[in-house]
DNA sequence: GCGCTCGAGCTACAATTGTAAACTTTTCCT
DNA sequence: AGGAAAAGTTTACAATTGTAGCTCGAGCGC
C-alpha cells in the first residue's frame, strides 16, 4: 500500500530523487551537487531549488547536523509504484494486464527478459 | 520502432486523444465538446484551445468538411508505447523487465490478472 | 436576405516547471 | 577571530500547461 502520497514529482526532481535513492546515506547538497552539476550542466542554484522543493513537497526529508543533510521520504519502489499506476490509470484503462500485454507485444523486452520473466511467474504462483 | 514521435501529450490534451482513439471515426468539435464538457466540466473554448495544441503538435490531423473533423495521427498504442517507454527509461533504467517485475511484485495485479499474464507468456513463447 | 449562433482563430492569464541570480547567514580555514 | 567560501533563502523569469474569453466570419433558421 502507500497510494495518495500526493508526490508528483518533475521531470528535474526526479534526477535529485534518483541520487538521493541510490546514495548510502543523506547526503549534503556538495554532493549532490557535484554528481549533477556535471551530468546535467546545472547550476548550483538550480539544484538548490529543486532540493528546496522536494522539502516543500514532503518527499526530502532535511536533517541538520552542522550542513543539512537530505534523505528521500518516499522509496524509490513506492514512486515507481505510484507513478506506474498513474500511468495504468492513464492510459491503460486501469489495467496493469493491459500494460504487460503491450510490453510484451511491443520490441521493448528481449528474449532473456521473456525467459526471466516467466521465471517470475513461475516463482510468483 | 515507432520512436521519436516527440508526441510530448499533456494530462488534458490526453482526454481529448482518448477520445478520438475510441470513435470510429473523425470527429467535429461539437461532437468531442459533448462528450467532455460534462465528463470534465470544460468550456467549449477549453475544447478547442486542447484541440488546437494536438493539431499542432502533429498528433491531431484536421480535415475540413464544412465544419473540421478530427482525427488522431498516432494511435493509441503507439502513443501507449512511447509513454510507457518513457517510464521505463525515466524510472526503471531502461529495463522493461524491471517494470513488470515491480508489477508483479506489487498488489496493482489480482490474481487472475497474473493468471492471464502467464498465460500470455505461454503463448509468447 | 438578415440577423443569430457557432466554429475557428487569436489573446489572456494563473499555476507549474525549468533554470538561475541575488542576497543573507553559516561554516570553515588560517 | 576575521573573512572567504559555501550553504541556505528569497526572488526572478521564460516555457509549458490548464483553463478560458473575445472577435470575426460563415452557415442556418425565419
Amino acid at each position: 500500500m502507500s497510494e495518495n502520497l500526493a508526490c508528483k514529482i518533475t521531470g528535474s526532481e526526479l534526477e535529485i530523487m534518483k541520487l538521493l535513492w541510490h546514495a548510502e546515506d543523506a547526503l549534503p547538497v556538495t554532493e549532490i551537487r557535484e554528481k549533477l552539476q556535471r551530468s546535467k550542466g546545472w547550476e548550483p542554484a538550480t539544484i538548490k531549488t529543486l532540493i528546496s522543493r522536494l522539502v516543500s513537497k514532503g518527499v526530502v526529508r532535511q536533517e541538520k547536523r552542522n550542513v543539512y543533510f537530505y534523505s528521500p521520504v518516499i522509496t524509490e519502489r513506492e514512486y515507481g509504484a505510484w507513478a506506474t499506476g498513474d500511468l495504468i490509470t492513464r492510459l491503460y484503462n486501469g489495467s496493469a494486464k493491459d500494460l504487460v500485454a503491450a510490453l510484451v507485444h511491443s520490441d521493448g523486452l528481449t528474449q532473456n527478459d521473456l525467459d526471466e520473466l516467466r521465471q517470475m511467474f513461475k516463482v510468483e504462483e
